[in-house]
DNA sequence: CCCTTTAATAGTCTCTACGACTATAAAGAG
DNA sequence: CTCTTTATAGTCGTAGAGACTATTAAAGGG
């Protein structure tokens, strides 16, 4: 910030990356697209792209989110900075200063991604380099190109961690959910299973996290009696926090 | 991070910009530069400039913390990256993306600073714009240049969140400390009085947080029974956190 | 030297929150 | 209907935190 006008500097290219996130089918999935081209041709990658001249990280995080998940309506989704990887070499071929982001969104329709229907139609956009793209469960997200491997880690680190002080966990669900759906979330980001009648007591115990939705409030669908349902409150975090206690979780 | 090699990007400059953050006389205190040149000549920011071409962010920010402060072991201290500033518009006459840091550190003796005593003598690097460099009390800290008053709240904002859940207040303090300092930074970085012998009792309960010293384990100095001398623990997390409940604190 | 002041440390009491657990209700499957 | 499944209600015991009192060990003032 200082002295730039008297001194030369060096000028980075400034990408976003993103670790989409979402569960599906009670596992924690991300977005990946397939590289076309080298270096890390076809090896598997976050979806990012090069910030235009006259927008933020912000966004340009939320428009490369729109185009990878060909979602109309990414504004209400929570899009979240994670940090900056900046390291020199992390792109072989030149200078790349990334900054990262997480995106949380309910479980998708299944052809809200283009590539699971069309991969050869994906319209290619900052060059056409992916090949394909594809919603892929965490654990199989190995190997990515780049450093993704680490800013993935990250971003799931930060999502598990903000569960617990935060009411991010409502990004994962629809606009109206059950408590089961709820604790699903905190049970397949965290990896432990939760205690419901436990859990469901101190949701709703923290005032603005759900509030119920009157009317049609009954779910049902599946076996069992059906659920209430709630929709995300007006609190942001949590007071007291979920905590996410070492031994805490009954084996199923 | 898709396709640069076949279209043209957008170079930016990438620069750190760093909330050094230090507690004295009680107060929240942060090192400001004087900018010696347009624009903001003559307003205060937050010291920081450009990465090298071969240097990450982190390492431009310890070199930035090393040069600013004349500490000669920057090796030790908390350095933590906050967040990535990339408005168009917020650099008045470029394009510059700005990956922000909050550093803490004990409170310096006071002529580690090269500007507290020869402000004129100060080092210039990266231009030389920097006319004077300060402790600030943290509300006094306003007006500063570019988008430098949002970076030092949110700065202070993740410090105050961070002491919840983590070790971070020992970050603050000397190498040996009492738990009555240990107890003043949540304090002042808070901004609530808290209960001392509830505050001894949950900091010893919390295992590894902090650890006694032995043999010349008291220091006196001032009125009062001295007090025993602890230092950093092993921990990095708190469990359960020292949360800052609302309704805390009794009045002086 | 005694007494006050100041600060550290020890301990008590109460209430809340949470983990563990049991019981009941409402649906579908057979 | 009966069994299974899932949601919801409630109970019990304990750990931890807030509020508070008491004791100890120093400095300072007369």
């Amino acid at each position: 910030m200082r002295g730039y006008d008297k001194h030369a500097f060096e000028p980075f290219a400034v990408t976003v990356d993103l670790a989409v996130l979402t569960l599906r089918a009670g596992a924690l999935h991300v977005l990946l697209v397939e590289r076309g081209q080298e270096p890390y041709a076809g090896r598997w990658a976050l979806p990012g792209g090069f910030l235009l001249p006259e927008e933020s990280a912000e966004t340009a995080a939320r428009r490369e989110l729109a185009e990878e998940t060909g979602l109309a309506d990414v504004t209400g989704l929570h899009l979240e900075q994670l940090r900056t990887y900046s390291e020199p070499g992390r792109d072989p071929r030149m200078r790349v200063v990334s900054v990262a982001f997480a995106a949380l969104l309910p479980d998708p329709p299944q052809n809200s991604v283009r590539g699971d229907t069309h991969p050869a139609a994906l319209e290619p956009h900052g060059g056409g380099d992916a090949a394909d793209a594809r919603w892929v469960p965490y654990d199989a997200a190995q190997g990515l190109a780049f450093d993704h491997d680490r800013i993935l880690a990250d971003a799931r680190d930060r999502v598990g961690a903000k569960l617990e002080y935060t009411c991010l966990a409502t990004a994962f669900c629809p606009a109206e959910f059950t408590l089961g759906e709820l604790q699903q979330v905190y049970e397949t980001v965290w990896g432990t299973a939760l205690d419901r009648p436990n859990f469901r007591r101190k949701v709703l115990a923290t005032t603005g996290f759900v509030e119920p939705v009157q009317g049609a409030a009954r779910l049902t669908g599946g076996r069992g009696k059906p659920a209430a349902l709630y929709r995300a409150g007006p609190a942001t975090t949590l007071h007291p926090p979920l905590l996410r206690t070492p031994r805490e979780g009954r084996p199923a």
